[in-house]
DNA sequence: GCCGTTTTCGGCCCGACTGTTTTCAGTCG
């Protein structure tokens, strides 16, 4: 059993435990605890079956410890399954409604025998629930309007979406006179791979200005509400945008606060409280004077409670409270610390541009190589490269290379892992090359077992240097493959193989909490954009913010490397 | 239910909005 399906018991928990009209506290915890196991690093079952205390997850006790190994040992938990008895099925279903909660819902399953949203759909449209005592009219108007919403799924949209659209709007914002600051909180900021709502906050001589620019740009589709310091409009693609200008001397404090994590505030703010210290978006308030003190930039406001500067990315309440504490914050990766990309398609397999072309942009990003790897001639790859044609393009490239100054193209290929684990292409030829990558690209439905086998295989072949986009995963459309990952990071220690952060927006893979663990096991990790043309170079940022949110600093990233140390490294791989 | 250089018991994040009331319960971010 996979943590997020655990998580998903204990928030159960919670909900049904809100319906009994439990302490609140108790309540608190089981949804800390889940929040906890969710974006907990480490497999617990992994954890159980080597003998780790769970309780070394922040949140987790005795008790929630116990109920978790028997979730997990035995695939059933007694307490859950007696809980749910007490209710009737479905009910918990309406807690996902914006604007139920557990008082209501609980009304409206004991006075009118509610416990589904359809049942709930047609209770409104026929007057029965806008009679109960302390709903009304509008009450019941603004339940159906959320439970249409909710049909419409509207779902969170990838970064590699949203990003660009909200960097022209801050572009075009930041052209209004007297703008003082400007930026993007939230998920956003903190680069999740997916976000809900935008919001973006800013300082400015004239607030009103600002508002009134940003309505009237041509990106907004639909305005919704617009007052003289916050509007709110959805952009062309659904993405709603919510723009709040504020105080100049309260700007740090508030960017901090809308930037989030909900979790890593409520743990700051526990934290506060035992200084005697409130924290809130308007500042600190020193509780014995009553005293509130304003923050005009993020870096006071933390240093104010006795903490370093903490990057957006990785405020999401794993330890980086405590690491800034003790003024150990990572140096994280850089954009500009990347020296080179790894995995780059052309014209020769399915990419659009030449070599040279693609050569060319990497210089122009500021690179020191990029490593050419096509795609191999295995079944259902499109025109994947056999062996001829392979050492014909490495011959081009060593030719070019003669040619070109400033940068090293490295010939490559990205090999497909066959169903049965070997590679499309013959060792003899491999072997010539600069780097090797392998990826499944095919019979991803294959038992875990099998998958890891296969995989692991490919990491064992003394030719692959490097496993390309390890779950296969399309953020949305495709669900990663079965596969156990923690092995695979053992074995890429091991063997001193490098795992790839993807950088290709709709894959990002290995993922944010993936690459944290792969760093924790001492994996090496590339950063590889998978460009099929010069626009996607630029992609590279993405893998760098998910590298960013997996604790990594340059030293765990190989493409950080100058060319000569990386040709060594990959050549002592080789060898 | 969790947790501890102020506590092993007694705390537990903070503020705002909405709709319903006539002072506030419920919900959200």
């Amino acid at each position: 059993m996979k943590n997020s399906e655990v998580a998903k018991v204990f928030q159960d928990i919670a909900d049904l435990l809100e319906l009994k009209g439990e302490n609140v506290f108790k309540i608190r915890a089981y949804q800390k605890a889940a929040r906890a196991i969710e974006h907990y690093p480490r497999e617990l079952k992994v954890m159980i079956d080597e003998g780790e205390d769970l309780r070394s997850i922040p949140g987790v006790g005795e008790a929630i410890a116990k109920k978790a190994t028997e979730l997990i040992t035995t695939g059933k938990l007694g307490y859950y399954e007696n809980l749910k008895a007490e209710f009737p099925q479905g009910i918990t279903n309406l807690l996902a409604i914006p604007g139920i909660g557990p008082k209501t819902a609980n009304k409206l399953s004991s006075e009118l025998g509610i416990s589904s949203v359809d049942e709930l759909e047609r209770a409104i449209k026929e007057g029965k629930v806008a009679k109960l005592f302390r709903l009304g009219d509008k009450t019941a108007e603004n339940m159906l309007r959320q439970i249409q919403a909710l049909r419409r799924k509207d779902q969170r949209i990838p970064i590699g979406e949203a990003l660009p659209i909200v960097e022209e709007i801050l572009a075009a914002l930041h052209s209004v006179p007297g703008v003082r600051n400007l930026t993007a909180a939230g998920s956003l900021r903190r680069f999740r791979e997916t976000v809900g709502d935008i919001d973006l906050m800013g300082t400015a001589d004239n607030p009103k200005e600002v508002i009134d620019a940003f309505v009237a740009l041509p990106q907004i589709a639909q305005v919704l509400a617009q007052g003289s310091t916050k509007a709110s409009a959805i952009v062309s693609n659904g993405l709603q945008v919510d723009l709040r200008m504020v105080e100049h001397d309260s700007f740090g404090s508030l960017l901090q606060y809308f930037t989030g994590s909900k979790q890593h505030n409520i743990s700051l703010r526990e934290r506060g409280r035992k200084q005697g210290l409130k924290l809130s978006e308007y500042g600190i308030t020193v509780v014995a004077t009553d005293k509130l003190e304003k923050f005009s930039l993020e870096k006071e406001f933390y240093s104010r409670l006795g903490l370093q500067y903490i990057p957006p990315e990785l405020r999401e309440a794993q330890g980086e409270i405590e690491k800034a504490e003790q003024g150990a914050i990572p140096k994280l990766v850089e954009l500009s610390d990347i020296k080179g990309d790894l995995h780059v398609h052309t014209e020769w397999s399915d990419g659009h541009d030449s070599i040279e072309e693609m050569a060319r942009a990497a210089k122009d990003a500021g690179y020191q190589y990029i490593a050419i790897t096509e795609h191999s001639a295995g079944r259902g790859i499109a025109h994947g490269l056999d062996v001829e044609r392979l050492r014909k393009q490495v011959a081009e490239i060593k030719a070019l290379n003669k040619r070109l100054i400033e940068i090293h193209v490295l010939t490559g290929v990205e090999v497909d892992i066959r169903a049965d684990g070997n590679l499309d292409m013959p060792q003899e030829v491999l072997s010539e090359l600069d780097i090797v990558i392998a990826g499944v690209h095919s019979a991803m439905n294959q038992s875990e077992e099998k998958m890891t086998r296969r995989v692991i295989n490919a990491i064992e072949n003394p030719d692959v240097d490097m496993i390309a986009h390890p779950t296969c995963r399309l953020i949305g459309e495709r669900e990663p493959i079965a596969i156990d990952l923690e092995a695979l990071f053992q074995a890429a220690a091991k063997h001193r193989k490098i795992m790839e952060i993807s950088a290709m927006p709709e894959r990002l893979d290995l993922r944010d909490t993936h690459a944290f663990r792969a760093r924790e096991s001492g994996v090496k990790l590339a950063i590889g954009t998978d460009a099929h043309s010069v626009a996607h170079l630029s992609f590279m940022r993405f893998g760098v913010g998910v590298a960013r949110r997996a604790w990594c600093e340059p030293q765990h990233i190989l493409n950080t490397l100058p060319l000569a140390e990386l040709l060594a490294i990959l050549s002592k791989n080789a060898a």
